[in-house]
RNA sequence: GGGCGGUUAGCUCAGUUGGUUAGAGCGCCUGCCUUACAAGCAGGAGGUCGCAGGUUCGAGUCCUGCACUGCCCACCA
């Protein structure tokens, strides 16, 4: 029994082997293809996830997401290369470490940078190769020959020729300015990595002496403790309630020093009292003033957010105990005003929620409009465009009112900024490799800036770095720009807007090879430094109750023991039924156990075919799943592999019976709409389709037909009949493959025997429509089969006839199209209906039994059992409203003169059909009613 | 303070350009171990599409307002 599969379908065991065999063989490992090869590209950069732990559910959806695409492509002949790699996550990494550090009562300033960078690495390697593990498991097509890490020597020698290049064309500069400081990661981060957070605070109103008089001017503030570090007081220009103050001073409170009053919009005669404390060194709207004004900069606070000896008696007190005390200290001296409820939103820092505190220290930007011009135009000209297409005005808005990008973090773990300060003379040198002398006085004592870089600086180069870059590299010319990125929208502005940043400055003069095909519809691209030409932006994955998913929440759900449970392919399919772009994903278990069902109602109906395969000896090679070199499934250059060609559809299927053109003409039909479905990111949709056909189509319908030709015939025809269902199983593995590759590749090597003539279903050809297999007749004369065995089945519970007990039946067709294709396929009818005899009458006769049918035949079962009338009846009073009322509005339509003027001829006819159909439905209604004696 | 999305069956969600009778899975009810599958088969019940207006021959779908809900962005003390 050389095909036989396992009785029940355990997809640990299937998914584990096939997961090593791809990895193994090297199948999606890709060559660069030389020069002058006219085969279409498809590139896809993945989003490295970060080497800080385990995948979770967000990024199984992403990479479910990528290889169906990835595998969609290269199956339909593009050559298709998936990059895979990970995240160095400069802050978040190095948190992971210095937790455990802390566990062991370690702090990484015990280690010393060197020591604790090496534990870094080795927390990497763990971790690292944990990631690529799961992947795949997951089944993830990348290329494994190509695997990077940010940090990898190559990509931080690219870093250093990116900061070196723009800081030599002016665009990084570095100064000290207010950046958001996190007091507890001890590190500058960037705007993008506070997160707000409304919280109930106070408004305190401070009275500040006006120096000789005994006037006061009352400010307000929300920081009370800042008020050390004031250096003036601002009130509007055109507020009259302080114009006899302009040019005086005040004295601050608790520190006795001076300030002037000076005036400024910074004041807002509205806010508060309109007058405003001027805090340079603590908020970046008083350090823009205080430049303005020229006012001493006093900081308060140390690199924890602790008092300094600029805070006088307040110094050592942490930022908090501080404000207790000078708001107690200034209600005792009669300072305090008053204190109002006010609603703040507090930033905090996303990585470990501290609040960050606004801190004056030198650090190093990106002077960012000039490279944001360019990231505007390419999305604004639709040399990149947006999927779902709401987010490109998001994108845009943010991009038109973008700041300075902070890049340098206080951190060890990153690319270290290469700048070398000179000892002697303090002079900043920038150079690609640590340079021996200084350039200004040539002192041979230099020291490299001790900063990091931002994370998102590296990964924002990945599009070109991972090719090669700075080099020209063919890599470069076949495989950039990438096709596309998918991506969630969290990392929009984060990763994505940063790529077309740098890809749009940095790749300029990229060159792409002419020979090289991209995707269809893109003829019209001009802009070749783009890092992609389509951006996919995939949902959230929540928990079951719509809750953003989160480690302190515990409701994290691992993908892992998700796919313990139920398989990889069943928990893939899930993810792929339940993303209708734009909308977050709920993730249900009851979902996945449904669709792991699917798999093994898959897994069955192969075994099926392989009892029957087996037991006719069917000849093997009859029906070989094209491969990719062959005519269907293969592109050729200047053709879109979407077009339909001569060989597309099922090739070498008979169609004798009814049922055969049906199945062909629905899988024709399903193979475009789920092409069509995955061509615009319809992945449920694409999904659905294929679901319906297989399980509602395929197996409900095909096999219940075929089963009688298979076991009860011999010869020839229980031989077509299994080559058909050999080479249709085969078609349908093709058009699953992308969504579950695991158990599709399981069944498709054992159709081929261990003798597969391609190394992998993964390898052949993606089904493409054939409109000539199209068969509507077929799919009508079908329905009216289905609608009568569905009738016959409803009797027959009606009746409570035992499931054994064949049954005659009456039949009354009211046209002879309808009575040839029921009769010529009155065996089918009989076998799934259990139906015995079909009496074919010529007038439907008033008799007190229950019937049902169509517009296109009456059926009553011939069996003598008294049936509950009052509840028939009452069946038949609610389906006679239903079409009544139906009925009616079709009436009051098709007698609307408007609407017959205006509406489109074929909705018209549609209707006019209908009410036909709806005149014998209420008639036949009625005369059923009038036949039970019903009231 | 700005912007975006959601509200459809008991639950979780589909429903592309407005067009004939609003769908699925799970759950529920009834009957079946019919030799691929009880993780299954056959059949069934269940919805005034959040509310109020408007546009239209025609609205779940478009417009306006409202309610509830979620998210993102934001250097006004």
């Amino acid at each position: 029994m050389p095909h036989e599969l396992p009785k029940s379908y355990e997809p640990g065991a299937i998914e584990t082997r096939w997961a090593e065999y791809w990895v193994y063989e090297k199948l999606f490992s890709v060559s660069t293809p030389p020069a002058g090869e006219a085969r279409p590209v498809f590139t896809l950069l993945l989003p490295p996830p970060n080497v800080t732990g385990r995948l979770h559910m967000g990024h199984m959806l992403n990479q479910t997401q990528m290889d169906i695409i990835v595998r969609w492509h290269r199956m339909r002949g593009f050559i298709t290369l998936w990059l895979p790699g990970t995240d160095h996550a400069g802050i978040a990494t190095q948190m992971m470490v210095e937790r455990q550090f802390a566990k062991e009562g370690k702090k990484r300033r015990d280690l010393g940078r060197e020591k604790f960078i090496e534990r870094v690495w080795e927390w990497k390697k763990l971790y690292g190769g944990a990631i690529f593990d799961q992947m795949k498991r997951l089944g993830a097509s990348v290329d494994w020959d190509r695997e990077y890490f940010t940090m990898d020597e190559n990509l931080s020698h690219a870093v250093r020729e990116v900061f070196v290049r723009l800081y030599e064309e002016g665009l990084i500069y570095r100064g000290k300015y207010i950046v958001n400081w996190c007091p507890r990661c001890e590190t500058a981060i960037s705007d993008l990595e506070v997160k707000h957070e409304e919280v109930a605070g106070k408004l305190w109103e401070i009275r500040y002496p006006i120096v000789g008089t005994d006037e006061f001017i009352t400010v307000a503030t929300t920081r009370p403790e800042t008020m050390l570090g004031d250096t003036a007081i601002a009130v509007n220009a055109k507020d009259e309630r302080y114009t006899h103050l302009h040019g005086k001073k005040a004295l601050l409170p608790l520190m006795h020093r001076e300030i002037p009053i000076i005036t400024d919009e910074l004041a807002q005669p509205e806010f508060g009292t309109g007058a405003v404390k001027v805090t340079p060194a603590h908020d970046p709207n008083d350090f823009q003033a205080g430049k303005r004004h020229n006012l001493p900069q006093i900081d308060v606070m140390d690199e924890h957010a602790h008092m300094n000896q600029n805070a006088g008696a307040y110094l050592g007190l942490d930022r908090y105990e501080a404000r207790k005390r000078v708001l107690a200290d200034l209600q005792e001296q009669g300072f305090l005003a008053g204190e109002k409820d006010y609603t703040l939103a507090l930033g905090k820092c996303d990585r470990c929620g501290t609040v960050v505190e606004p801190r004056l220290s030198e650090q190093w930007f990106i002077k960012i409009k000039p490279l944001a011009q360019k990231a505007i135009e390419a999305v604004e000209s639709g040399e990149i465009t947006i999927v779902p297409e709401n987010y490109k005005q998001i994108y845009l808005n943010w991009m038109n009112n973008i700041y300075d990008w902070c890049i340098s973090r206080q951190l060890w773990w990153g690319h270290r900024i290469p700048a070398w300060t000179c000892d002697n003379c303090k002079h900043v040198i920038v150079a690609r490799e640590a340079p021996l002398t200084c350039t200004k006085c040539g002192s041979t004592k230099l020291e490299q800036v001790s900063d990091v870089l931002d994370t998102w600086f590296s990964s924002g180069l990945l599009p070109f770095t991972t090719l090669g870059w700075p080099e020209k590299t063919r890599d470069q010319a076949v495989f950039y720009p990438t096709t596309l990125l998918i991506t969630a929208y969290e990392i929009l502005f984060f990763w994505v807007a940063r790529m077309i940043m740098f890809g749009c400055h940095f790749m300029q003069e990229h060159e792409q090879d002419p020979a090289i095909k991209r995707a269809s519809g893109w003829a019209d691209k001009k802009n070749d430094s783009v890092p992609f030409r389509q951006v996919y932006i995939h949902a959230l994955v929540r928990d079951a109750e719509r809750q953003k998913m989160s480690k302190t929440k515990g409701n994290v759900v691992d993908p892992l023991e998700v796919i313990e449970r139920f398989g990889t392919d069943a928990t893939r399919f899930t993810l792929a039924a339940m993303a209708a772009p734009g909308t977050d994903i709920a993730f249900n278990e009851s979902r996945t156990e449904g669709y792991r069902a699917f798999a093994n109602k898959i897994w069955n109906a192969a075994r099926f075919m392989f009892m029957n395969v087996d037991r006719l000896g069917f000849a093997w090679g009859q029906s070989p799943s094209p491969a990719l070199s062959e005519a269907e499934g293969a592109v050729q250059p200047g053709q879109s592999p979407d077009s339909s060609r001569p060989a597309a559809g099922i090739v070498g299927f008979h169609t004798a019976t009814l049922e055969d053109r049906w199945i062909l003409s629905r899988f024709n039909r399903v193979t475009e709409e789920v092409n069509d479905s995955l061509e615009t990111y319809r992945f449920h949709e694409a999904a659905n389709r294929i679901y319906d056909f297989f399980w509602g189509e395929f197996c409900d319908w095909y096999l219940e037909l075929i089963k009688h030709r298979l076991i009860s015939t011999v010869g020839d025809e229980a031989r077509t009949a299994c080559g058909n269902l050999v080479n249709l199983f085969d078609a349908a593995l093709r058009l699953l493959h992308p969504f579950m590759p695991f158990i599709t590749e399981e069944i498709w090597q054992a159709i081929y025997d261990g003798k597969p003539h391609l190394q992998s279903v993964a390898l052949a050809s993606y089904p493409q429509v054939n409109e000539n297999q199209v068969d509507l007749a077929a799919e009508t004369q079908m329905a009216v089969l289905q609608d009568l065995i569905v009738s016959v089945r409803q009797l027959r519970l009606d009746l409570k006839v035992e499931a054994r007990v064949k049954v005659p039946i009456e039949l009354f067709v009211h046209d002879a199209g309808t009575g040839i294709s029921i009769m010529q396929n009155e065996d089918a009818i009989k076998r799934l209906a259990n139906v015995g005899s079909i009496t074919n009458v010529e007038e439907w006769r008033a008799r007190q039994a229950p019937s049902r049918g169509t517009s296109r035949f009456d059926v009553r079962v011939v069996y003598e059992r008294k049936i509950d009338v009052a509840a028939e009846c009452e069946r038949l009073k609610k389906e006679l409203e239903k079409i009544e009322r139906e009925f009616a509005n079709n009436q009051r339509q098709l007698n609307n003169e408007q609407f017959l003027a205006k509406a489109p001829s074929n909705v018209v006819e549609g209707l006019r059909r209908r009410a036909e159909e709806l005149i014998v439905l209420i008639d036949k209604t009625k005369s059923k009613l009038h036949e039970l004696g019903c009231k």
